[in-house]
DNA sequence: TCTGGGGTCCTAGGACCC
DNA sequence: TCTGGGGTCCTAGGACCC
């Protein structure tokens, strides 16, 4: 389930033949899924990410080097391996992926990451390929681009997908027949990338040395419906401190906060205010992001409203070795190596083993998570016990 | 009762410059 | 009588991704 064990966001074959379906809410599936005994977890990122990073380590190693494009998907440059030794590569990465970590991983191999994309489901949906698509030839991603159809094409959403389809395009290997003209006035230059890449030319680099985000945000729905200013106030300070690590984590500072807050009776009734703040030269500072996010939430709150979800986002975010000062805010205080302190503290202890006061309990906001699987990597209470 | 969270890139249009 | 041409920067909104 997604966070708050609001909507199903995987399903795997079992629970997809019985009928249970993706993006749909749990309350509306919750009687399908007991009467036919579908085991349901509430998402659980730091297991999911614990064993992400043992699977692109193992990538990493059998490779010259990789891209790591989400937590369960990577892109390795092959470039200058012989077409014999491709094959073989592949299932050598998928069996040891395998022998090490028991999670099944798919390979593809190609020309442009659209096409490697194509090939990933091929590797999911096609038994006789066993786990391992080599498209290196036209003739091989033709053969399964008219196979797939235009929606399952990395770039193509929703609404391209709508647009695309009335116009007859239905496949992928028809979006391949797509003159580069019609492409870029009905997509714009993404689409027309897509295009080129579907049909074999490389457009979409790769990124060995991923760029730091220029955006970052920490956003919940809250466990129960907060009334209380204070409540409020100690989610937004939790969200604040959290943005503020990721931000000294990527070694930025950031010129902007902005804070938004969610109410209303149900998901129609929805009402979403937001503020924002500038940081004159630049922040990374934990106490002083909180300070300025808790001063807009208390602009924001109104009494008796119903609060269902609140955010924290930083932007005018840049490298902290190229900040320009501002020439008019006083100097950095002298408490410059108390935030890698208190990093350094929560990485080895635990997050939150050090907080500001405001962050309190966090009981009154945290998500819901009734069915949480175990953090069998990360937290020695939940390792698995053999019983003799 | 009840519907996730965190990102990127592109484009159009407005305000401004000389 | 008659009202250019060539730019930049910023923002909001829309599309996409996982």
């Amino acid at each position: 389930m997604s966070n708050n064990d609001g909507v199903c966001i995987a399903v795997n074959e079992f629970a997809k033949d019985v009928g249970v379906k993706k993006f749909e809410p749990y309350f509306k599936q919750r009687e399908l899924i007991e009467r036919t005994g579908v085991t349901v977890f509430s998402s659980n990122f730091t297991l999911y990410g614990a064993v992400s990073d043992r699977i692109m380590q193992t990538v990493a190693r059998l490779t010259p080097a990789i891209e790591i494009y989400s937590i369960d998907e990577c892109f390795t440059d092959l470039t200058g391996i012989s077409q014999d030794a491709l094959k073989p590569l592949g299932h050598q990465l998928r069996d040891t992926v395998w022998k090490e970590q028991r999670i099944p991983m798919g390979v593809s191999i190609s020309p442009t990451k659209t096409l490697c994309k194509l090939g990933q489901y091929a590797a999911k949906k096609i038994p006789k390929i066993n786990g391992v698509a080599v498209l290196t030839q036209a003739h091989q991603w033709e053969w399964l681009a008219k196979r797939v159809a235009v929606a399952e094409v990395w770039g193509v959403g929703r609404r391209l997908n709508a647009s695309l389809t009335a116009m007859g395009v239905e496949s992928a290997y028809d979006l391949t027949q797509l003159g580069k003209g019609v492409a870029r006035k009905l997509g714009g230059l993404p689409l027309e990338r897509t295009v080129r890449e579907l049909n074999g030319e490389h457009c979409i680099p790769f990124e060995f040395n991923p760029p730091s985000k220029q955006q970052i945000i920490c956003s919940r729905s809250f466990g129960t419906k907060l009334y209380q200013l204070n409540d409020v106030l100690e989610s937004v300070t939790t969200f604040s401190v959290r943005v503020a690590e990721k931000l000294r984590n990527q070694e930025s500072l950031a010129g902007r906060v902005s804070v938004w807050l969610v109410s209303g009776q149900d998901q129609r009734s929805r009402l979403s205010a937001e503020a924002s703040v500038n940081l004159p030269g630049g922040s990374d500072d934990s106490r002083l992001i909180a300070k300025e996010a808790i001063a807009i939430a208390n602009q924001l709150f109104k009494p008796g409203c119903r609060y269902l979800k609140a955010g924290v986002g930083l932007v005018d975010i840049r490298p902290r070795e190229f900040w320009q000062r501002d020439m008019l805010s006083s100097p950095v205080s002298g408490t410059k190596n108390l935030m890698p302190v208190m990093d350094q503290i929560n990485s080895k202890y635990g997050r939150h083993s050090v907080k500001l006061a405001r962050q309190a309990g966090a009981a009154s906001f945290s998500m819901k998570q009734e069915l949480l699987s175990p953090s069998y990597l990360t937290r020695w209470a939940d390792l698995p016990r053999i019983i003799c």
